[in-house]
RNA sequence: GGGCGGUUAGCUCAGCGGCUAGAGCGCCUCGCUUACACCGAGGAUGUCGGGGGUUCGAAUCCCUCACCGCCCA
C-alpha cells in the first residue's frame, strides 16, 4: 500500500472538500452522532449582520463556538449549533440609503429588478442620483433593502463555512423571516398586555443624522474639549442680572427658566423674579431647584427642558413649558429667530459672536466633558422630547438579576456577572421605537377617530376601542435588538414551539464579546424569563476583543483589520498601511492561533505574522501524519488498536511511557475545555504531539520500524493508536486537517477512506486506566536528562548530531535500574559505547556532565572549548549554590518544619540532596578541567 | 468620579500560595540524519511595574502608588 503525500501541508487543497463531505453526509445536522441518552447541548450563534462580511472578531467568536460544539458532539451530546443572521436595522438602512443617493448603477440594478422610486429624482438634491430616502418612497426603499440583502446576504454564512463552522445550516434563520417576525409581534403584544410596553412622551436620545430615536446604550460618550460659556441674563425689574453657565449656548432659545439652588444665599432673593432672554426678549422665571449646584460655576443654570435630560426633569418639577429650538435634522427652528435653518453647530459659532457683541457673553472656561454620540452614525446626540414606545424594564430586570444571584446563569470569566447585574439594577426604560423603515414595524394601529392605539398580533381592520375603520399602523419600526432579544428561542420556532425544536431549549452556552452584554445578553435573559419562565442559556462565555499589534481595536475604518478569509485562503490585504500578501494558511491554522491566544477572556493582540503559529503547528501535525501513514502502510493493521489490546501486549518502556503520556494529555485537554481554558486545551494537545510524540517517541520508534519484526509491529500499533487519539483531541480545534488524516489512516487499520464514518462523529477520548503507568514520566524525565546532557557535550564540541560518542555513566545505586533502558539512551543520545558503572574515576579523554547524583563521562572527539565549558559550569555552580542556600535556610527554620506540609518538607530535602550531588559533580569536573 | 482588566525574557503571553519562574516568536551555535528547514539538536536572556504588609514560604494573597487599556456615570 503505497502512499504519496506532499511534504508541506496545503490546507487550501483539502479544506473545501472535507467540508463538503461533512455537509453531504449530514454531520452538521442537529443530533448527529448523539449517543445513548446523552442530554442536549445547544449554542445559538450570535447572528452576524446579514449584509456584513466576516472579520477577525467573528473568526474568534465562531472558532470558540465550533470548538465547543465539536467537542460536545464527540462526547455524544445531542448537539445543535443554531445559525442565522440579523437584519441590523439602522446599519443596513444607512448603507442602502447611501447607495440610492450616490450609486447610479445601484439604481439601474434596482430598475432591472423592477424596483422603481416613488418619485422622480430631484435635480436640486445635491446627491449623485437625486434621491434621498423620503423621495425614494417607503415601499420601493424596503424593496431596495431586500434586494441589497439578497445580493450580499449569504456571503457571511459562506465565510463561516470556510472557517469550518459545524452549524446545522438547514435551520438557518434570519431575524426578518416570517417565523421570527411573528415571534416579534407576539412578544410585543404579550409585553403590551402585561403592561410592560407603553407609549409615552419622553426625553430620548435623538440622532439627527439618521433621524431616529436611540436607546440609552446606543449612545457612546466621547471626551471632548469644550467651553463653559457665561451668559448674562438681565432681570426684568432692572435690579441687576444673573450669570448662567452653559456648554450649549445655542439652546438658550429654548430656555424656560433659570435655576438656582434654594440654599444658595447668593440667589435666594432672586427666586420668583424674572429675567429677559437676550435677542428674543422672552421673559422666564428664576426657580429654586437642587439641580443647580452652588459649587459649580456661577451656581445658576439655564433650563432648557426640551433639549436636555436634566433640564427636562427640572421642567417637570416646576411645570415649565417645553420650547423646542432644534429640529429633528439638527437645524435651528423658527423659535431661534434669525438663526432658524442654521445647523446647530454653525448657529453656536455665529451666536457666540453676536452675544459677545451684545455684552451677553461675559466669559468662558475651557472644560473637558463627555458628549454623547450615536454608536452608528457617530453624530453628536441631540436630546429630544418625542413620543416613543418603551419597554418597562424594572420587573423584567429584577428577574434577570435573580438568575445569576441564584446561580442558574453563569458568566465565564465570572467577573462579568457583576457588570451584568449592575446594568440591570440601574437600567432605565428601553426606548424600542425607531424612526426608520428597515425592521419589524410596530404592531400598533392608531385610530384617527378616538386617538387610541390597537395593539394586535394580526393586522386589525378596525379600532379595538371605538370600532372605527380609520386606523393606520404606526410608521416606526422596532429596535433591532428587540428581535435579537428573542433569538435563542425564536429561531427554534417560538411561539409555536414544536416538540423537536423545544427539545433544544433552553440552550446551553452563549459565546460572545463583552461589548453586547447589555445590548443583547441581558435582554435575551429578560425576554426569555418573561416568555418561557426560564433562562435562555446556562453559561455565557465572554471572550476577549481582537486588537491589532499596537493594541488598538480592529476596525474597518482604522484600516487595522486582518481579514480571516484572506489569512485562510490567501491573497493580498492592507493592514496598518502596508500590503500583506498572505499565502493562505488554512482555517485550522487560523483557528489554532486564535485558540492558543484565548486566555481567560483577555484581549488578543494580533498581527498577520501571528498566524504562523498555527501554520507551523498544522504542518507539524501533517508531517507526523505523513510519516505515520507511510510507516503503517508498510505493515497495515487488521483493525484499529484498542487500549485493552495494547495493555495486553508485551511493550517496552518507551511504548508504555508514550501511552501513559497520552492519557495525561487526554485528561488535560478535557479539563481545559471544561474550564473554558482554550489556550490550555491548544497547548496540551500541542505539547503531547510535538514534544512527547514527535520529538521522543517517534524518533525512538524509527529504529524498531527499520529493524522490522515484532518490535516494528508493536511500534506501529502504538503509533497508530496514539496518533489516532491525538487526532481526536485536536479535532475540535483543527477539524479539517485531523479529519483528512483520519480518513487517510482508515485503510491502514482495516477500513476505507470516506466510507461513511467521520472523525468529527467519533468519541472524544477518555483516559484509560489500563494504559496508565505509575512513575513513567519521572523515569523518562531522567533518561531524557541523560540524553540531553550527552547532546550538550556533543554540541560543546561542535560535533554534528550524527557523530556517535562513548559514555561511561557512573550511576551509583541507580546503575541496575538504568541498565534496563540502555538501548533507549544509546539510540537517543547516539552512543557507540555505554558503560553503566557504579562509580570510579573519570576515564582519560572524557569530559564530565552531571545529572543529579550521576556522572556522565563523555568521550572527547572534537575540540572542546575549555573556556566556554568553564563558563557554563561556573554559571551553573552559582545557580545551584543560590538554590541550595535557600533550601538549607528553609530546612533550618523550625517554623518551616513545623508548619509546612510534611510532603513539602520531604520534597525539599530530596531536591536539596540532588542539588548538592550535582554541585559536587560540577566541582569535580571543574577541578579536572585542563588549564 | 466609580468599577474592571493589565504591567513576568527583546516581542506576544502562560503561570495566580510551595520544585532551580515557563511557552511561542526572535536571537546565538551546530545540522540539508529519507515525516517535517512551515524542521531538528543545543544554548543565552528575567531586580515577575514601585513601595509596604500577611505568611514557615509571595510573581501568586492584602494595602498603596504609578502607568496602560476598557466600561459605567
Amino acid at each position: 500500500m503505497a502512499i504519496d503525500l506532499p511534504k508541506a501541508y496545503d490546507a487550501t487543497a483539502i479544506e473545501p472538500e472535507v467540508y463538503r463531505r461533512w455537509e453531504d453526509a449530514g454531520c452538521f445536522a442537529a443530533g448527529a452522532g448523539r449517543r445513548d441518552g446523552k442530554p442536549t447541548y445547544t449554542i445559538a450563534i450570535p447572528p452576524p449582520n446579514v449584509t456584513g462580511v466576516l472579520h477577525m472578531g467573528h473568526a474568534l467568536n465562531n472558532t470558540l463556538q465550533d470548538t465547543l460544539i465539536r467537542w460536545k458532539r464527540m462526547q455524544g451530546f445531542d448537539t445543535l449549533w443554531q445559525p442565522g443572521t440579523d437584519h441590523a436595522g439602522i446599519a443596513t438602512e444607512s448603507v442602502v440609503a447611501k447607495r440610492i443617493q450616490d450609486d447610479a448603477q445601484f439604481l439601474k440594478d434596482l430598475a432591472s429588478a423592477g424596483i422603481v422610486p416613488a418619485n422622480p429624482p430631484d435635480a436640486a438634491a445635491g446627491t449623485a442620483t437625486g434621491y434621498d430616502r423620503d423621495r425614494f418612497g417607503r415601499e420601493p426603499f424596503l424593496k431596495a433593502v431586500w434586494f441589497w440583502k439578497e445580493r450580499s446576504g449569504g456571503a457571511i454564512v459562506n465565510q463561516l463555512r470556510v472557517l469550518g463552522s459545524s452549524c446545522d445550516w438547514s435551520r438557518t434563520r434570519f431575524t426578518m423571516d416570517d417565523g421570527l417576525s411573528r415571534a416579534v409581534r407576539r412578544m410585543f403584544v404579550d409585553l403590551h398586555k402585561a403592561g410592560l410596553i407603553y407609549r409615552g412622551t419622553r426625553m430620548v436620545n435623538w440622532c439627527p443624522v439618521q433621524r431616529t430615536a436611540l436607546a440609552d446604550d446606543e449612545v457612546e460618550y466621547v471626551e471632548k474639549q469644550g467651553h463653559l460659556w457665561k451668559l448674562r441674563y438681565e432681570l426684568v425689574d432692572g435690579s441687576g442680572a444673573i450669570t448662567v453657565e452653559t456648554t450649549r449656548p445655542e439652546t438658550f432659545f429654548g430656555d424656560t427658566a433659570v435655576a438656582v439652588n434654594p440654599k444658595d444665599p447668593r440667589y435666594q432673593a432672586m427666586i420668583g423674579k424674572t429675567v429677559r432672554l437676550p435677542i428674543i426678549g422672552r421673559e422666564i422665571p428664576i426657580v429654586g431647584d437642587d439641580h443647580a449646584d452652588p459649587e459649580k460655576g456661577s451656581g445658576a443654570v439655564k433650563i432648557t427642558p426640551a433639549h436636555d435630560p436634566n433640564d427636562y426633569e427640572v421642567g417637570q418639577r416646576h411645570g415649565l413649558p417645553l420650547v423646542r429650538c432644534i429640529g429633528f435634522d439638527g437645524r435651528m427652528l423658527d423659535t431661534a429667530a434669525g438663526y432658524a435653518g442654521q445647523d446647530r453647530f454653525a448657529c453656536r459659532k455665529q451666536l457666540l459672536k453676536d452675544l459677545e457683541a451684545q455684552g451677553v457673553l461675559v466669559g468662558s472656561t475651557p472644560i473637558t466633558h463627555a458628549v454623547g454620540h450615536s454608536y452608528r452614525s457617530n453624530a453628536p446626540i441631540e436630546p429630544m422630547v418625542t413620543e416613543q414606545w418603551f419597554v418597562k424594564m424594572a420587573p423584567l430586570a429584577e428577574r434577570a438579576v435573580a438568575e445569576t444571584k441564584d446561580g442558574r446563569l453563569h458568566f465565564h470569566p465570572e467577573r462579568w456577572t457583576r457588570v451584568y447585574e449592575h446594568w440591570l439594577t440601574n437600567v432605565r426604560d428601553w426606548c424600542i421605537s425607531r424612526q426608520i423603515w428597515w425592521g419589524h414595524r410596530i404592531p400598533a394601529w392608531h385610530c384617527a377617530a378616538c386617538g387610541k392605539h390597537t395593539v394586535s398580533e394580526s393586522d386589525p381592520s378596525a379600532c379595538a376601542h371605538c370600532g372605527s375603520r380609520d386606523i393606520r399602523q404606526d410608521p416606526d419600526v422596532l429596535d433591532t435588538w428587540f428581535s435579537s432579544a428573542l433569538w435563542p428561542y425564536s429561531t427554534l420556532g417560538w411561539p409555536d414551539f414544536e416538540a423537536a425544536a423545544k427539545h433544544y431549549f433552553p440552550t446551553s452556552t452563549l459565546v460572545t464579546d463583552r461589548g453586547i452584554i447589555f445590548f443583547w445578553v441581558a435582554r435575551m435573559v429578560m425576554t426569555s424569563l418573561f416568555a418561557n419562565q426560564v433562562r435562555p442559556f446556562d453559561d455565557v462565555y465572554i471572550h476577549g476583543t481582537v486588537l491589532d499589534e499596537r493594541g488598538v481595536k480592529m476596525s474597518k475604518s482604522l484600516g487595522n483589520g486582518i481579514d480571516p478569509i484572506v489569512m485562510i485562503q490567501g491573497g493580498k490585504q492592507e493592514y496598518l498601511k502596508k500590503v500583506y500578501d498572505c499565502p493562505g494558511y488554512g482555517a485550522d491554522a487560523v483557528r489554532y492561533t486564535l485558540l492558543d491566544m484565548t486566555t481567560e477572556g483577555q484581549d488578543l493582540k494580533l498581527s498577520p505574522a501571528k498566524f504562523e503559529t498555527g501554520r507551523n503547528f498544522a504542518n507539524k501535525v501533517w508531517n507526523a501524519g505523513r510519516f505515520l501513514l507511510m510507516k503503517v502502510a508498510e505493515r497495515p493493521l487488521a483493525a484499529p488498536p484498542t487500549a485493552a489490546a495494547l495493555a495486553a501486549m508485551d511493550l517496552g518502556f518507551p511504548e508504555r511511557w508514550i501511552l501513559d503520556r497520552l492519557q495525561g494529555a487526554i485528561a488535560e485537554c478535557t479539563e481545559a475545555l471544561e474550564r473554558w481554558r482554550f489556550n490550555d486545551y491548544a497547548n496540551g494537545a500541542y505539547r503531547f504531539l510535538r514534544d512527547d510524540l514527535c520529538d521522543w517517541y517517534l524518533e525512538w520508534a524509527k529504529q524498531a520500524l527499520k529493524a522490522g519484526g515484532p518490535a516494528a509491529d508493536a511500534a506501529t500499533a502504538v503509533l497508530a493508536y496514539a496518533f489516532e487519539q491525538v487526532l481526536r483531541l485536536l479535532h475540535p480545534g483543527m477539524p479539517f486537517l485531523t479529519e483528512h488524516l483520519w480518513q487517510l489512516l482508515q485503510p491502514m487499520t482495516g477500513g476505507a477512506s470516506w466510507s461513511g464514518r467521520h472523525l468529527m462523529l467519533q468519541a472524544w477520548p477518555e483516559p484509560q486506566a489500563c494504559l496508565r503507568v505509575e512513575g513513567a514520566s519521572d523515569r523518562m524525565a531522567q533518561l531524557q536528562e541523560i540524553v540531553v546532557a550527552v547532546r550538550g557535550v556533543r554540541n560543546l564540541q561542535q560535533l554534528a548530531d550524527g557523530v556517535a560518542l562513548g559514555v561511561t555513566l557512573a550511576a551509583g545505586d541507580e546503575a541496575a535500574e538504568l541498565e534496563r533502558d540502555r538501548a533507549f539512551v544509546i539510540d537517543r543520545a547516539n552512543l557507540d559505547r555505554l558503560d553503566i558503572v557504579a562509580g570510579g574515576a573519570r576515564p582519560d579523554g572524557t569530559i564530565t556532565a552531571v545529572v543529579g547524583a550521576m556522572r556522565l563521562h563523555v568521550s572527547v572527539q572534537g575540540s572542546v572549548d575549555q573556556a566556554k565549558l568553564r563558563e557554563i559550569l561556573v554559571r551553573r555552580q552559582q545557580t545551584l549554590a543560590t538554590s541550595i542556600k535557600g533550601k538549607e535556610g528553609r530546612l533550618g527554620n523550625a517554623d518551616y518544619i513545623a508548619k509546612a506540609p510534611p510532603a513539602q518538607v520531604e520534597e525539599t530535602r530530596l531536591l536539596l540532596a540532588r542539588e548538592r550531588a550535582e554541585l559536587a559533580g560540577i566541582g569535580e569536573t571543574l577541578a579536572g578541567l585542563a588549564g
